[in-house]
DNA sequence: ATGGTTTTCTAATTGAAATTAGAAACTAAC
DNA sequence: GTTAGTTTCTAATTTCAATTAGAAAACCAT
């Protein structure tokens, strides 16, 4: 039943790096192409390598894919709970979700492509991965669907407000910026204040 | 200099309804595999034809997405323009942003493969195709920055409100939509109604 | 119903790209 | 500096799908 990589256990140093590279390369190319148009020579050539020698890293190009996705997830959703954590007990739920909403856009901004490939392409891998994939995702959702349930219990939010509508229109206006962030003019720290600002009071 | 279709004259009804659905077979599987992956063979089953009869009505596949991408975004983009030159120049902007958002949301969920298309493979096309499209987006969204300019300079927006911000935050909440409404329980204008007030609250 | 036109089908043709196999090159310990 | 293990390369193999060509079928006006 490996839901990953091959060889989870003895990894080198360098292996490690160029599956690493690997990976960023995949990201990026599956990011500008779509899963079915990249050749696996397009992610070796911006790896540095050879088409084949891809196969001593990964099963398949399905399974990149996989690795891709689980990636870019994975690397969001620990962050944000991290920082969460991090804040201890005592905070206010709108500071958690101030909070959350920072790591999130951090994260994905910092990381488009892997962000990018969860967002187009989660639906273009077979069935049974896909199902690991949604899975997941329901579960970051949830999480933030209690978190945004605390705020109103907490009386931080209006009590007639959709708690599920705002956060999926959050999240449009999070991940919408996948599309158009650039890094440059705007600090991520002012989007995510600004985010913030259009929910809070939009809410409050 | 074909833009878009072969003869753009002398089209039968019978021929027009194929070709639309066609389009509509197109779309759908697009949207569920992504460009590449979908083979003609797809679309045509779907279309209840072969494969060689596209070419009937197709000159390739390339231009068969091209199609549905100028379809999607063409509906989309008449209906908001339409809808809002139907309200009069007496309207208040704030009136127009929501018969705005109400037609953007409708024909874009009552359409969601061509909507699903757009936002997803639009980058899958190539450069000289893409770049017409590109322009088309930009072309929409400068109206709607139109719209909240004038919101604003009529005072019903607040001064130090981030226009461009304020639209893209807007566009991110409607167009994520599309990944997570279903037919069924909300009615569009509802969510519509939300979308509003999440955003006009945040703004006013 | 017959001739011309439009539309659809079937059966090649063609090229492209994932995957595999086995040989080479590299690395590090002795 | 030889050897075992790891990593990479090259050169098939094999499969798959877009496109084309030309034959059939459907349609329509007379």
């Amino acid at each position: 039943m490996k839901q990953n990589s091959q060889q989870t256990a003895t990894k080198s140093p360098k292996s490690l790096r160029t599956r690493e590279r690997i990976l960023d390369a995949a990201a990026k190319i599956f990011r500008e192409k779509g899963y079915s148009a990249t050749r696996l020579a397009d992610i070796a050539a911006a790896a540095h390598t050879q088409a084949g020698s891809l196969y001593y890293h990964f099963d398949s190009k399905e399974q990149l894919l996989d690795d891709v996705l689980e990636r870019g997830h994975g690397r969001v959703a620990e962050t944000v709970r991290k920082r969460i954590g991090d804040l201890g007990p005592a905070a206010s739920f709108r500071d958690r979700l101030r909070v959350a909403i920072l790591a999130h856009l951090e994260i994905n901004l910092r990381h488009e492509d892997y962000a990018a490939a969860n967002i187009h392409l989660h639906n273009q891998v077979p069935e049974t991965i896909r199902q690991r994939h949604i899975q997941k995702h329901r579960t970051y959702a949830a999480y933030w669907h209690d978190l945004f349930a605390k705020a109103r219990a907490a009386g931080e939010i209006r009590a007639d407000v959709d708690i599920s509508m705002a956060r999926l229109n959050l999240f449009g206006m999070m991940n919408w910026s996948i599309e158009w962030y650039r890094p440059g003019r705007l600090q991520i720290e002012e989007l995510a204040d600004n985010m913030c600002l259009t929910l809070f009071d939009g809410i409050t």
